[in-house]
DNA sequence: GGTGCTTGCTAAATCGGATGAATCCATGAT
DNA sequence: ATCATGGATTCATCCGATTTAGCAAGCACC
């Protein structure tokens, strides 16, 4: 069942076919309909991997990211595999776990396989490792990574404005005390949201605690850890924020434990929006970072389709979405009382 | 940087290179040493596609699930991506977002890009879709479907047994009114698990309540929608069960809203052991399934090595899976005065 | 010395499409 | 009538590996 069957059945060359199914070139109606005619009938879909080989396409888009186990990505996944199918393009999902190691094994499998772009979500990549991409002239686009890296486009979320965002309805809500539970801040992209956090005091005319701004490791259990040594601190502040909402979630607990109420004692924001935080109780005040639209902008800088728009499209190499902050159930005016306490 | 430039390199003939690389015949060990040296030296890999054009064999295993955004996936997903690629294969993923139209579609994919085998875990698959894998003698495994499949392998998890788990544990808490969130009944897994809970009732001679018995869909707000159903129709059970953890989430959102007390005034049971069940407060009772044993499972099933014992082990047609279940704090006893009322 | 069997390697066909160059054909211009 | 034009199609080659058939050398045996 190849091309050739195809060939003969509609009375044409290969070529032909070939034209016909990827229009390639100028057949005219009526061959182009005895074409089609043959693959319907012959039920005939072609070889990837001899087309492939032809034609230097792969039709394959790599899509590196840390651990799909963790909830932010599933959605940025299923947003990049919708779109890449839509264009009739696959995937390749690969983890690196957090992990040198197994990221350059990753690298090496998106090599073998010849994708025709890669999306990156993790960590920092080794230069050595982009040079291979762009040695084979690869595309390549970072998401979420603040810096620029040369011979890569990026798509980044704008971190600190959505920091800007959660500490202007803190304030309005008339919380002064204010605490920051971070990601690990060996990331880079951690470090950008707890930065933010000061400057946002700062620029509030708020003096920051030390004891209310902890290090957590962006999952539930550094959340809750990071919550309990406020906790220990003695002083507590009215409201914390959380550098994702694993963290909250985690922090919530901590908080749930020590018999605290949200938000009546304490508001709680996270950062993220990730599908269970719509179903916390009390359901999470946070903000929600578009994976949809990260994933579209990140597979239409890769992708170039055969038409002109795809192509220019593709050129801008720097892309930034901003969050959008979902007021829930978590945040609530700080009471006078607490906070005087 | 092709196998001719390491042939050339290596003073042999392409043939040579590729038996080496391979190991598909015996070549002398000085010469596949020269080869070996030359592989290095050029930092030579192989085209996959170019050899999946030869061969036959593409080294990518379809996965097709439902919903990858369903917290149950990613665990299974990651496991079967790690097997696999710890065997040097690539997989290929597809969602079907629980839609014959888009199963049809996936299938398609699966079959253009020749993958080596499919591994399934979602509702039912349309018959003709399937004799497509079996008349190219492409390996198929279907995991939680409860029938046999013509024409494939299967890997189950006992459902049955996890619910007679569950229901064992909280009939030993002396719990007689209980209560059952199902998934929807349209899908046989979800029908098994139903089954399975009026089975027990009646095993244990207790009259079930139909009041207490609630369709949801698997999620978590068809969760808390069911739970509000059983709350609005007056009478309380003392525990109840649910089809999968997402709608005990739910359900544990429902209660805390009505203001009852897990577990002090309802125990509530849920199934998966999804990693966010840990991090509920209470923490969920659970059933855990081995979701690495099922993508281990299904995997060595597909996969068949050059060696004699992956093909031995693949021969196996029926893999059953055991629950385990997993106690946490929403479970207790049930309280005397409470389960009187 | 011939026969048969290994071992170690090569040349060439093959997989199934893509694609640049060449050809064919109809039309219109000169 | 001749030729240029350009649209439609075919031819031949290529992509980069795998694989089959086959050849040559070495060895044992009678």
């Amino acid at each position: 069942m190849n091309i050739t069957a195809v060939a003969q059945r509609a009375r044409v060359s290969t070529a032909t076919v070939s034209r016909v199914i990827n229009g390639t070139a100028i057949v005219s109606a009526e061959t182009a309909e005895r074409v089609r005619e043959a693959i319907e009938a012959l039920n005939f879909y072609p070889d990837i991997n001899a087309r492939a080989l032809g034609s230097g396409r792969s039709g394959l888009y790599g899509l590196i990211i840390s651990d799909i186990t963790n909830p932010y990505f599933p959605e940025l996944v299923k947003s990049f595999e919708d779109i890449a199918v839509e264009h009739g393009q696959d995937i390749l999902i690969a983890n690196t776990d957090y992990d040198p190691k197994r990221m350059e094994a990753c690298v090496i499998r998106m090599l073998q396989r010849k994708v025709d772009g890669v999306a990156i979500m993790t960590s920092e990549m080794e230069d050595h490792l982009l040079r291979n991409f762009n040695n084979r002239q690869i595309p390549v686009i970072f998401m979420d990574t603040p810096k620029t890296v040369r011979g890569a486009s990026t798509v980044r979320v704008d971190y600190a404005a959505g920091v800007q965002q959660a500490m202007d309805h803190l304030f309005s809500l008339n919380h002064r005390r204010i605490g920051f539970l971070s990601g690990p801040l060996a990331l880079s992209s951690a470090r950008v949201r707890a930065d933010a956090f000061t400057d946002c005091l700062r620029e509030h005319g708020v003096a920051s605690d030390p004891r209310f701004v902890q290090e957590g490791d962006h999952r539930v259990e550094g959340g809750r850890a990071a919550m309990q040594r406020i906790l220990d601190s003695g002083k507590l502040p009215t409201a914390v924020m959380a550098s994702n909402d694993l963290t909250a979630i985690g922090a919530m607990g901590a908080l749930h434990d020590a018999g605290l109420r949200i938000p009546e004692d304490i508001s709680v924001i996270g950062f993220d929006d990730i599908e269970l935080s719509a179903y916390t109780r009390p359901a999470l005040t946070t903000l929600q970072v578009p994976r949809r639209e990260l994933a579209e902008t990140a597979f239409r800088s890769l992708y170039r389709g055969r038409n002109e728009e795809d192509v220019k499209r593709s050129l801008k190499r720097e892309h930034v979405i901003q969050p959008k902050l979902i007021i829930r159930q978590s945040t609530a005016l700080a009471s006078k009382a607490r906070s005087a306490k």
